[in-house]
DNA sequence: GTCTATAGCCTGATAGAC
DNA sequence: GTCTATCAGGCTATAGAC
């Protein structure tokens, strides 16, 4: 019985991928070549269109492939024991300690906020945040009576993320201070914001 | 004594940055040229180079336009007359209505959140939000005395800046009605987060 | 201040050898 | 499955006439 050794037989795909997706993150669609991509990767830039037809193809597979790895790693951030404000500060922890550690993955998404056309946001939708959104906005409903839900589980996204999203910026900004981008201090802040309204009345 | 008349002396400048203002927002830097934003003007490709040395300086001539046109209309979103919270309410009721109705302006906001560069980042907050980041702020310290006042600004900017950017993918998520796009609903809602929050322990 | 023409480069994508 | 060579077209920017 022979089995056959091969370097690096399928991996290659992958490799192009996991590439793709930190080039397009930092750079953005339009500032990527192929060429570049395939020196990145460290093949001709011919080799690319063996294993994806065309760029816009290999930018929608390398976006899923993100969002999958991501989705997958936020699936863990329920908790479905414990009081619903326990069960809120887990998942708010959670959350923004995952996307304190995943830049690619921000880039991505706000491009994707910005450019993504129809087909790629309801993708963006369903793989990565119905789930999550539906579950925080089950525990607002409980949690903040007198807010609409769906606009309370908007909030709580948003007051994570933008937090990431003004980190450049917010070192031009009065009273910046280090610990302002640490993924800890943002959702002590954001539970603070958030329990000591109605939550607990 | 003669007087020139001119069709259209200086504006062709002007045109041109308007124009380039509302490429810019809707595609991108990467995905305008220089031909097309010509094309949309009305003139040739060339002529743009006699106004503008390259597309670099056009487009940070672009963005500083588009910011100091909103820079302006921002200053009329404070009233240093009432008390603290109601000044905090016409701020978020202004900001929110004036961001709802300028597009252009927040795609490009997000863009150089995204790609811009320190000197761009620098000059975005100098020009737009130093002075309203520090008005919140002081509005922030005395209203919010357990958070911290620049962690709770960076949060009322981004609780309305997020509504306005998931606004294409939220029609994807669940029990999305048309009236969250509204800004009235967005300063609302921000608000009543806000308020029944320690600023009225 | 606007034009046409064009230089020189980079782009996405393909052909065909190995 | 990878390569080199290449095509056709778009890009920024310039030259020079009017």
């Amino acid at each position: 019985m022979e089995v056959k050794i091969t370097t690096k037989p399928r991996d290659t795909r992958e490799h192009i991928l996991e590439v793709a997706i930190s080039l397009f993150a930092e750079q953005g669609y339009s500032k990527v070549s192929m060429r570049n991509l395939a020196k990145s990767v460290g093949i001709s830039g011919a080799s690319i269109y063996h294993h994806f037809p065309d760029k816009q193809s290999l930018y929608i597979d390398a976006v899923s492939h993100a969002f999958s790895d991501t989705a997958k790693a936020m699936e863990t951030a329920f908790n479905h024991t414990g009081t619903p404000i326990e069960r809120l500060e887990e998942f708010v922890t959670c959350f923004t300690e995952l996307m304190g550690n995943d830049l690619d993955f921000r880039k991505l998404l706000h491009r994707e906020l910005l450019d993504g056309d129809d087909v790629r946001l309801k993708l963006l939708a369903e793989r990565l945040f119905i789930e999550p959104f539906k579950e925080v906005t089950v525990l607002a409903d409980g949690l903040f009576p007198n807010s609409e839900p769906h606009m309370m589980a908007i909030s709580i996204f948003g007051l994570v993320l933008f937090h990431y999203e003004t980190e450049r910026l917010r070192q031009f900004l009065p009273s910046t201070r280090p610990e302002h981008d640490q993924p800890s201090t943002i959702s002590t802040h954001v539970m603070q914001l958030l329990t000591e309204n109605k939550a607990f009345k």
